[in-house]
RNA sequence: GGGCCACUAGCUCAUCAGGUAGAGCAUCUCCCUUUUAAGGAGGUUGUGCUGGGUUCGAGUCCCGGGUGGCCUACCA
């Protein structure tokens, strides 16, 4: 048993010491490699132990550091029995430890660290898990520190994620908007719908929700004059999960004064163009089965000419009973209390979004819909807004952000109707944010990005889990 | 929410007609001074997810429960 092993290993070495020295992590020692082996530089790399060959007295030990693995090499005859013993029984696959010594190539030519000394670094109780088959999806997500110890694949992604979001930070720094945080606790939700989490602070006694969107905290901040900013946050929602789901993701929002929503456009193909540039094939990425080439300029398409192209008419002017009908016609389901601009969307989600593979602008949606867009300059019934569906899903959302305190206020009304009407996803009537808004707000665009779906769009990864460091899970038993 | 499938050693899995469980890796003992899924010899490892039923006998068949996966639906 290990802990057994541990007592005698702890009288030889400290089990748990404090720090170490490096000299070379291993893709420094590889890069290097030329250099180092010639003047026979000693390097002193730590990492962690993946396996054990031995033979009798020689043993031969891949040690994993962030960047890779680096094998050393223990001579008996080099060490002396007693430090030999310590390697070759005391010291298991899974502990830290960190060598000292030569590289040379091996007469299989693996570049290996000759270890002159060793000093242990840190015990390990647990093994590894087994190394030939893959961890389950639910291993993996359940027991994020052993994908990463095991995958090297799944650290890439994960630190390419990281890279991406400093990209997009660089982004907007170039694009001179300004970084915020707006509260994650908050007193009334809106900005989207979607039912919340909710939650109660003890010393004022009062519910309060986890956010589901930043979009009314950022306008505020627009009325009081930042004329640029964004925010990259965890939203909250309490829905269903699933694929592209998770109850807490990473949301991008970012507003600016004196733009419309085709500015957003611009920006929002801008950035995308960019990203796929540096993270995909030069702008070309890959998903599943599908390219697509973001070099290109983006497809723009209306709402409502999408809807036409599919139904085979128009249905700007169709009145709600002709829509009813002609979703039977679809096998498009039709729940009470669905107003006509909400069966626009359902015909829209059903016919169109499984089509929109290739990085497509849909624009100027019916107007109940969007209860925080303004309303469209020229077509009665339509807002100024733009959904980005790129894959078959949506990843960005936009709009001219209405900024008539008397017409918001009509819309919250309406929004209140609906949810006294038993909708638990409309948004509840935000007195602040109005008494803001009545101050005089700028005409603004605005524009919220999914940051874990672009991720997945950018590393070609199906499954939101993949993408997130710790997902939810139920408890295990 | 609906459908399908899975749950057996620490890990990945097998046990094809119901007769109280096995392989590889890990672990332990021994041999081996250039191995790389190192090798060789030997040993240990299990409330077979859970509760009930059928049966002389259940990991195996039946029913309930739990958990997970895939598909589907819902969800700015």
């Amino acid at each position: 048993m290990r802990l057994a092993k541990m007592e005698e290993l702890g009288e030889a070495v400290e089990l748990y010491p404090y720090r170490y020295d490096r000299t070379h992590n291993s893709a420094e020692a590889r890069a290097g490699e030329a250099g180092l082996v010639a003047a026979e530089t000693v390097v002193r790399y730590p990492g962690r132990i993946m396996a054990k060959r031995g033979t009798g007295k020689t043993m031969f030990v891949p040690i994993q550091d962030e960047w890779g693995t680096l094998q050393a090499y223990f001579r008996k005859d080099e060490l002396g029995a007693e430090r030999f013993h310590l390697v070759q029984k005391l010291i298991d696959i899974g502990d830290w430890i960190g060598v000292e010594g030569t590289l040379f190539r091996t007469r299989t030519d693996e570049l290996t660290i000759k270890v002159s000394d060793f000093t242990f670094l840190a015990k390990a109780i647990q093994p590894l898990p087994e190394k030939f088959h893959e961890m389950s999806l639910e291993n993996k997500s359940r027991r994020r520190h052993l994908d990463l110890a095991m995958n090297l694949a799944s650290r890439e992604r994960f630190k390419r994620r990281s890279a991406i979001i400093s990209d997009i930070r660089a982004f907007f720094a170039e694009e001179e908007f300004l970084e915020v945080e707006t509260p994650v606790l908050q007193p009334l939700y809106g900005g989207a719908t979607a039912r919340p989490f909710t939650t109660h602070h003890n010393a004022l006694d009062m519910t309060l929700y986890l956010r589901i969107a930043d979009e009314l905290y950022l306008k505020r901040l627009i009325v009081g004059g930042l004329e640029r900013v964004y925010e990259i946050a965890k939203d909250f929602r309490n829905e269903g999960m699933d694929r592209t789901h998770n109850p807490e993701f990473t949301m991008l929002e970012c507003y600016a004064a004196y733009w419309d929503y085709h500015d957003m456009m611009d920006l929002t193909e801008n950035m995308l163009r960019r990203l796929a540039v540096r993270f995909g094939d030069e702008g070309k990425l890959t998903y599943g089965e599908h390219e697509m080439d973001f070099n290109q300029p983006f497809r723009r398409v209306r709402f409502m000419d999408a809807l036409a192209g599919k139904v085979g008419q128009d249905l700007m002017q169709t009145d709600t009973a002709a829509l009813k009908e002609l979703a039977r016609k679809h096998h498009i389901e039709v729940k009470p209390g669905m107003g006509r601009d909400k069966i626009l969307d359902e015909f829209f989600s059903v016919l169109v979004e499984p089509e929109l593979i290739q990085h497509t602008f849909v624009m100027d949606h019916p107007k109940e819909l969007s209860p925080l867009a303004k309303a469209h300059r020229k077509t009665e019934g339509l807002v100024e807004r733009f959904e980005l569906f790129v894959a078959g899903f949506e990843v960005a959302n936009s709009f001219s952000e209405l900024n008539d305190p008397r017409e918001q206020r009509r819309r919250f009304v309406a929004q209140k109707a609906l949810m006294d009407a038993g909708d638990d996803e409309a948004q509840p009537i935000d007195e602040d944010f109005l008494a803001a808004m009545e101050q005089g707000m700028p005409p603004t665009g605005g524009m919220g990005l999914g940051i874990d779906r672009l991720v997945m769009l950018l590393v070609d990864t199906a499954n939101i889990r993949d993408v997130l460091l710790f997902t939810h899970m139920r408890p295990e038993q």
